[in-house]
DNA sequence: CTTTTTGCAAATGATTTGCATTAAC
DNA sequence: GTTAATGCAAATCATTTGCAAAAAG
C-alpha cells in the first residue's frame, strides 16, 4: 500500500509506460491506482467489480491484460496460490507469503530466507533466476481457531 | 523416483488406503505406480494419456480424484506453478523448485532454506503452517541458452 | 448386500482470443 | 494518419460435478 496521490501514482505509471513505448490510457491509470493502494492482495475479478462503477465499459479482458502489463513493468507483482488462484500484490520488493488453504487468504510474510544465497545456488545449476518466493500454506489465525486445537 | 517393484509400491498404497478406509482399485494402483516412478513432474493430463493405453476406460475425472487422494495420503505432492499449472511430484520430503517461465519445466531444487525457522516465525504470527516451499522462477539452462546472454 | 468408486457427459469458471471500434500519439 | 488498446462476445482449457453402472469389501 502506498500513500501517494493520484497525480504521483499516475506520473510513475506514465514514466514506466513511456519507457516501454506503451500508451497511457484511462483503464491503465485506474487499475494501477487501485492495485498500488490495495491493503491486501486483489484478484482480477475484485479489481474489475470495484472499478466498473468508475468506468462502466471496463472489461475483464482489459483487467487481465493491464494487470499483466503492470507486473511486467515491475509496478505490482502477480502471486499464484497453490489452489490455482491468481492475486496481485502491491509490494514488489522481496518478501514471502502465508496462504490459508481454508479461506484462501494471502498475507505477506517476512521470512528469514536468504534469497541471495538460494539464487546463487540456482545459478550454479545453470538456472537464471528472476524471482523467488517462499510460500507457506496452512491455516491462518482465524481458520486455525475455527478448526480447533491440532488434530490427528 | 523410486526403484520399488510393483508389488512393493502396491503394498504401500494398499496400507495407506486401508488406514484411511479407502478402497483399493486398479486406477489407484496404476496411477500410484506411475507417479511414484516418475523421473520428473507430471501433469494430470500426462498421467492420463500415458495410462489410457494400459486401461482404456480410465477417465480424466478419475485421474484428478486419484492424484488428489495420493497427495492427501502423503504419497505424492501436488505442486502449483506460477502460471497456474498443476504438476505432481514423487518426492514428499521438504525440497524446493526451480520453475522455467519459458518452457514450464519444474525441477527439484535443494535450496539452503531454513524451513523450520520460517515455520516457527509463521507460528508466532498465529499461522498454522503445514507445508512450505521456495519457488524460484526464471529460465532453465536450456531456455537461458536460447535467450542468449543477459539482456536489459 | 452396502457403500464407494468409476466413467461418461455436461457444467463450470477463470482466462484468452478475434476483431471491429476507439483512443493515443 | 498510424498503431496500439479497448470492449465485446465467443472460444478455450483445465478441472469439477451429477449420476447411473460397476466394483470393492
Amino acid at each position: 500500500m502506498t500513500n501517494l496521490s493520484d497525480a504521483e501514482l499516475d506520473r510513475e505509471l506514465t514514466t514506466a509506460l513511456h519507457a516501454g513505448r506503451h500508451r497511457v490510457t484511462l483503464p491503465r491509470l485506474i487499475v494501477h491506482r487501485r492495485v498500488r493502494r490495495a491493503t491486501s492482495h486483489l484478484t482480477p475479478e475484485a479489481v474489475h467489480s470495484e472499478l466498473v462503477g468508475e468506468l462502466p465499459s471496463l472489461s475483464p479482458a482489459t483487467i487481465y491484460s493491464t494487470l499483466e502489463l503492470l507486473d511486467e513493468l515491475g509496478l505490482v507483482r502477480r502471486v499464484s496460490t497453490p489452489r490455482g488462484g491468481t492475486v496481485y500484490d502491491p509490494r514488489v520488493d522481496d518478501h514471502h507469503h502465508l496462504i490459508c488453504r481454508s479461506c484462501g487468504r494471502v498475507q505477506d510474510f517476512e521470512a528469514p530466507v536468504r534469497m541471495v544465497a538460494a539464487e546463487e545456488h540456482a545459478r550454479e545449476l545453470g538456472f537464471r533466476p528472476e524471482h523467488g518466493e517462499l510460500q507457506l500454506t496452512g491455516l491462518c489465525r482465524t481458520c486455525a481457531a475455527e478448526a480447533g486445537p491440532l488434530r490427528r
